[in-house]
DNA sequence: GCAATCAGGACCGGGCTGGTCCTCTTTAGG
DNA sequence: CCTAAAGAGGACCAGCCCGGTCCTGATTGC
């Protein structure tokens, strides 16, 4: 199903936890509570994105874990390849060349890479400011189909 | 990573595969050739996308598989939903109300839904004709970032 | 110095995916 | 009719990766 690694999954909720308090200085354990991430989980997962620059830590006593920049300024992809690595949905995409070895004769994967692109922009278009906030209407999607698509809804 | 499931994978070269021999009964094993999926997998994989309504079989001696309709009417994202089920991001979207426990407080949710629905639209955007036949250059990327985006490239 | 926190791994169990195989049905053809 | 070629439909298994826990060490405030 395209399914999110539950890290990720995870992560944004903690993500969008801690955006709602942009104030640093919660403990891993408030986090968790808040986020109803269990607490080695959370503390996990926290530690991930504090290495790739997503989140600040403060360690010794009264730490703790804070935005390291403003959440208008993560985006949801950001935190996505924090925890999962990079948004590639095939493996002849992110394993590089030779991983695949129909490559040569697989027309399909020039396109591929177009659509992992579209992927990508989709998720870079949200930021966890946007997810924290619940928009409610006006939300715009950043998506669009194409005009000319002859397809009627077949999914 | 946002992976794909091999599944899905095979299934995209298969009906890439089948859509550049548009004269039906192509037997599991000449796919399976052509297609360079090991014959007992694809032949798996047939099947369901047969039970989906993706392709026709024709049963018995000299019996074979051929598109159900034009590769241009076949999104790679019928594919995926053949094959992997609906697509959904997150556990809280596909498998309904009551799978997460958060849903209240998860302010994350309601915009989850528009991401599916992005990522969704993107897939949908693409036919398996369009993935045969390696579109080099003017390929319409179905997607666009969000004109007001703030972000500059983060990623 | 002590206690509270974070950092960074090691480690493990279960579920799911990928993959194989077997048997049954259908159909063409001699 | 009988046989062979093919698809239908499942059962079944194994390896791997994910999710989850825990332990030990490094920092820092009091």
């Amino acid at each position: 199903m395209i399914r999110l690694s539950r890290l990720a999954d995870y992560g944004i909720v903690i993500m969008t936890t801690a955006a709602r308090h942009p104030e640093r200085h919660h403990t891993a354990a408030e986090i968790a509570a808040e986020s109803a991430v269990p607490l080695p989980m959370a503390s996990k997962i926290l530690k991930s994105l504090v290495r790739s620059g997503l989140l600040e830590s403060q360690r010794g006593a009264r730490g703790g874990y804070g935005l390291a920049r403003p959440a208008g300024r993560i985006s949801v992809a950001d935190v996505i390849v924090a925890l999962d690595g990079p948004i590639a949905l095939t493996a002849c995409i992110d394993d590089g060349p030779g991983a695949c070895g129909l490559e040569a004769l697989c027309p399909a994967r020039a396109n591929w890479q177009r659509i992992n692109e579209a992927v990508r922009t989709a998720l870079d278009g949200i930021s966890v400011d946007d997810m924290a906030n619940t928009v409610p209407v006006a939300f715009a999607l950043p998506v669009r189909p194409r005009a000319e698509d002859p397809r009627a809804g077949v999914g």
